[in-house]
DNA sequence: CACTAATAATTAGCGCGCGAACCAAACTGA
DNA sequence: TCAGTTTGGTTCGCGCGCTAATTATTAGTG
């Protein structure tokens, strides 16, 4: 087995990247039954439940909350433009930013949505405390890799 | 602003699944300047790390391992090939069976990658307890999800 | 005022990740 | 033996997610 010797053995399973990577994996799985009735990808509900939250905003501000790129995003908001979810205009005074609003459509869907993170919870099945200690992990690591 | 009365207001930052999708894209962003050097994609080197474990397996159990679908891994392999780090043949016993080996070359390659844990590792900067703490939790969310 | 630099978004190209459909080899049983 | 089923991989189609290059608009400079 073992014949080189110095060279320290690395396992999948034991790398703490491969089991966020394979939770989140798992996750968008489990989102998709979820989402199908809403006609949304996980993707394109995170970018609405931004939106939800405040929109008006131009694609770089919506980049910044979803910690995605815009070359990512724009695809995205024209599919969702598509599908009469929100509007996308250019801003009056600076021509280059695109402003983004939700439709009366899109805010129907917010209501449809409502029960979707309990849902989810429900499966993924946590304590609160634990997930509180996730989400503060997870949010170091981002946080740590930002910082470049 | 909440003139819609009873509908709870779910924010993206406070949902634990969105934490864990920006981590894991966080991650997947800072593996590809350190796996540059090697011609690997993330994928590629979870692959790649799985058979250095254990190769001789055909695709089905790599799927399992990796955690990942056949129809994902069919081209993974083949461009894995392609770079001469593994041998794809169909077994003796029964020709539908995939038989994944690792090359010579695949075997240099384990070599070089030997520092590449450490260093992602390190850039997490996650302590030893949170580290196990995160695996622990991250696989009961993928066990949850897993069993429907 | 021209001319450059900075900024916002898009396009091009690549590699996942997966559901659905497909195909061929292997097993099954009357 | 030979339909019928199961099994292991592949193919197809779609939607991310990102880097690099491009376009268009605005801001800044002499």
């Amino acid at each position: 087995m073992g014949e080189t010797g110095g060279m320290k053995v690395h396992r999948m399973p034991e790398q703490p990247c491969f089991a966020l990577y394979s939770a989140v994996n798992a996750i968008t799985r489990a989102y998709r039954p979820l989402l199908q009735p809403l006609d949304l990808t996980y993707t394109q509900y995170v970018v609405m439940m931004t939106l939800w939250e405040q929109d008006g905003v131009d694609l770089r501000t919506l980049a910044e909350r979803t910690l995605l790129d815009p070359p990512t995003l724009t695809p995205v908001v024209k599919r969702l433009e598509a599908k009469g979810l929100l509007d996308r205009r250019r801003a009056d005074d600076d021509e280059r930013r695109l402003v983004l609003t939700v439709t009366e459509e899109g805010r129907r869907l917010q209501r449809e949505a409502d029960e979707v993170p309990e849902k989810m919870l429900c499966q993924v099945g946590l304590t609160p405390a634990d997930e509180r200690k996730l989400r503060a992990l997870c949010g170091q690591i981002t946080d740590a890799l930002a910082a470049h």
